[in-house]
Parts: C-alpha cells; structure tokens; sequence
DNA sequence: ACCGTTACGTGCGGAATCGTACCGAAGCGC
DNA sequence: GCGCTTCGGTACGATTCCGCACGTAACGGT
C-alpha cells in the first residue's frame, strides 16, 4: 500500500484504515492492495465466498438487494468512510448481499484471511470494524425508513450529496437510469426530480454527468437522512 | 434463569442463548433473568447508554427509527430468534435507535456489562451473537427494499406471519393502528388490507385480535420478505 | 344499563408514482 | 461525416396510497 496524497506517511485514503493507530496501519500495508475498480464491476457476488474485503479509497461501492422479480434497490453505499462487505466483520464467509462498482476508483483489497486475522488479534481493528457494522447497520435501517416515507426527489438529492462526499468531487458520472436502478423508482421518475433540482439551481445535469452547483440547496431538497447517515459513520471512526 | 418448558435444562426459550454449547448455557444462567415486559414498553431509548441486552422468549419487540416528522418506522422485528439491541454486540453503549415491547412477554434480561464480559471471554458466545447482527443487517436492509418496491397488503401480510412466528400462536392482539404506524402507513391502508386477507380467508379480524387461519394463504400473499428475513436469521444460529 | 372510548369499515378527492412510450439530442465508433 | 446507440425530456392514463373524515359497532368502567 503505498501512500496517497495524505500527510501521514502511512495514511492511504481510507478512513477507516486511516483511523487506525499509526501503528497497525503501518503493520498492514503489506497486507493492502490498491486496486483499480471499474464502474458496474462486481467486487462481491451474492452468494460465493468473500475472498477479499474492500476498503474504497475514491471509488464508490454499492450494496443492492435482488428481489424475486429481479428489481434491485440499493441498501448500503460506501465509500472510503466504510467497507464491504460488513459481513466479514461478523465472521461470515459467504456475501449475503451483492456489491458492486458505482463510482469507478480505487480500492485497498485485503484478502479476506488477513483481514479475519486482524479481526481476532488486533482489538484496535476489530473495534473499528464493528464500530462500521453498526453504521451500516444504522444506515440501512435508515433507508428502509427513508424509502417508506420520503419523496423522490428528496432520495434523489441524499444519494447525490452521499456520493459526493464519498468522490470528493462535486462532478461525477450518473445516467438518471442508473440512479432510478439504485433508488428502486422508475427512470422517468428521476428525471423530473433532476430536472426539478436543476431548475432550482441546486445542480447542473448533462448527459451523464451531474454537478453540484449549489450544496446549501441540495441539502435543503433532501431528507434528513444524508446528514444522519453521514454522522453515523463520523462517529464510528472514534 | 429458570428452564422454561424445553427437554434440555438449561433451555431458556429464546433460541440465540439455547444455541450456545450446553456448558456456556449452564454457565451463564445466572446473568441473565427473566423480566415480563409489558405492551408498548421501552426496552433501550434512543441516545441513552444501554443497561442490558434482552433476549426474548415469548415477548416480541420491535425496532423503530423515528423521522424528524415524528412519523416512526419499524426497522426490526426481534423475537426468540434474536436479542436486542444488536449494536451492543458491536461494541457500542448508547441506543442508536428506540426498541419497544410490541407483544407483551417475558425475556432474557443481561446486564450490558455481563454481556460484553462474555463477548470477550466467550468465543462462541461472540460468534452467535454476530452471526445474529448480520441476520439483522440483511433483514434491514431486505425492509428498505421491501419498503420501497411491496404493496401494502404483502407487508401486512409479511408482518403477520413475522410476528406469528415469534410468538408462536396463530392469535395475538394487534390493532390496525397499531400495524399502521410499523409498517409506516394509513391506517385505512391496514384496514383495507386486513380486510381483504379476512374476505379471502387467510386470517380473522375481531377487534385488536387477529388470526392466522390459513398460513398458505397468507404466505401466497406476503412477498418473499418473510421467507428470506426467516432464513437469515434461522442460518444465523448455526 | 348507560356512556365514553376504542377499533375499524368506508368513502372521497388529491397527490405521488407507476408503466409505457415516443422523440430529439448528444456522443461514439467507424 | 454518418449512423447507431445512449441519454434524458416529456406525456398520459392507471394505480396506489395519501389525508381526512364520518359512522357504527364492540367493549370497559361505573
């Protein structure tokens, strides 16, 4: 693992693995990887066996459920605040769930073996991990909440403003398709709320490229769960 | 803990704690006593330190998320399968969300610190128990696409069968404001609903009781929700 | 026995979202 | 530069669910 742009020598862009004590990080940069991801690449499949745990650097991973008439809705997002599959931290060895690329970057890969090692003899690591479970976990109760009670274009904006702090940007790549697939809503759907928002001048939109113009406004269009979420994983790096 | 009509012992009644090896069961006996919990109780309230961690036996409690409206959602259903709250089993001390008695019981109180001595004393004890955590996570995370893509009626018919299950009768008092409020719709919804179960035979309404007469029936009308949430947490104890 | 409360069946207009479809414009490969 | 594909703006009827509200029936307390 080399080091990213970061004023620790041995930070590498994870915030999670970056949080830990100065001392395993650097202990398992051997460990680490940096991987290039690619948008729509699978990192995990329901199902088989987990061979590696990612901890995204500046790409953005998903986490969608499959329902039996093969709609799929996304139920966890992570970027380098976190790490998929959470399950691995509970000493699970096959995904529950599918993951896959949605912002393309890089990742730190950890074989998954490493990774259970560390669990068990790092307590430092294996508070951190669970520290994360437990926002994943608040996060995706959060949605199920959030996908009963608020509007589309309220979703719209809180997945926008997610995966912006998770690129650092506020320019990235998103068809109004892709984000109807991760919403669970019809692509029409998201394209009256785009629209909405642009009119509003919370965003601008074109062809497969969304900017945040306007973060005040954005907040305001969206729900509340983008900041409750957002600080469910702030406070799990503690 | 006294045993509870079961053929082992030391069997409790709630299915997480009678999973652990006969000796950790005896062993822990004396941490855990059984409280009756009445309806519509709190058993962990959000932003305070968690005293104790409850396993049900024939009670069922319910986990909510509360929006900034005041419109609450439940994001878990927890029985003798399981134990709230989860999050302790991550190494977390405050609630992050309100639980609540739903059906009126008794369960397996354990002081917080009792449980975390054995969290890290008791391997299999933490194996169970975060087996049980990703049971939830996935069964969260199944309700945000639940919650987002299934029609009123399947979900009632999904929380019938849920709560069925873990109380073990195929009567129990709920009324329809009651399921309303969890699964964050009208009430005229639930009534619609429930109406339309009771014309096609799958249950009986007679105020604030229902009755589960046909499971096939009721099965055929949830969505696949309650299958898969049931596996999950059935995969968990092993 | 009476009355207040609780539970729930029902109805109505309106909003949100759905499914579907069509079309034009922007980009990409050749 | 041309044609194909992708993207997204827009429309329309259908459906679901909403908020609200009213009435009735069952039950519980006194």
């Amino acid at each position: 693992m080399r080091a990213v742009s970061s004023p620790s020598e041995y930070s590498c862009g994870n915030r999670v693995l970056d949080a830990l004590p100065a001392l395993d990080l650097a202990d398992l940069q051997d460990d680490v990887q940096i991987v290039s991801v690619a948008a729509a690449q699978y990192t995990h499949a329901l199902g088989e066996v987990m061979e590696h745990v990612d901890f995204p650097i500046d790409a953005v991973l998903s986490v969608v459920a499959t329902l039996e008439n093969g709609d799929t809705v996304e139920v966890g997002t992570v970027g380098r605040e976190s790490f998929v599959e959470a399950d691995a931290a509970l000493d699970l060895l096959i995904a529950p769930r599918t993951s896959f690329c949605q912002v393309a970057g890089r990742v730190g890969r950890m074989p998954i073996g490493r990774f259970q090692d560390r669990m068990t003899t790092s307590p430092p690591f294996a508070r951190l991990m669970l520290h994360n479970v437990s926002a994943a976990l608040f996060c995706a109760q959060q949605f199920a909440a959030c996908n009963s009670k608020h509007a589309v274009i309220q979703r719209c904006a809180r997945w926008l403003l997610m995966t912006a702090d998770r690129v650092d940007t506020s320019r990235f790549a998103l068809t109004h398709d892709f984000l109807a697939i991760m919403l669970g809503v019809r692509r029409a759907g998201v394209s009256e709320a785009a629209e909405s928002l642009q009119r509003s001048g919370a965003i601008e939109y074109h062809r497969g490229t969304v900017t945040l113009v306007d973060r005040a406004l954005l907040e305001a269009a969206s729900c509340e769960c983008y900041g409750v979420c957002r600080t469910a994983f702030a406070a799990a790096l503690r």
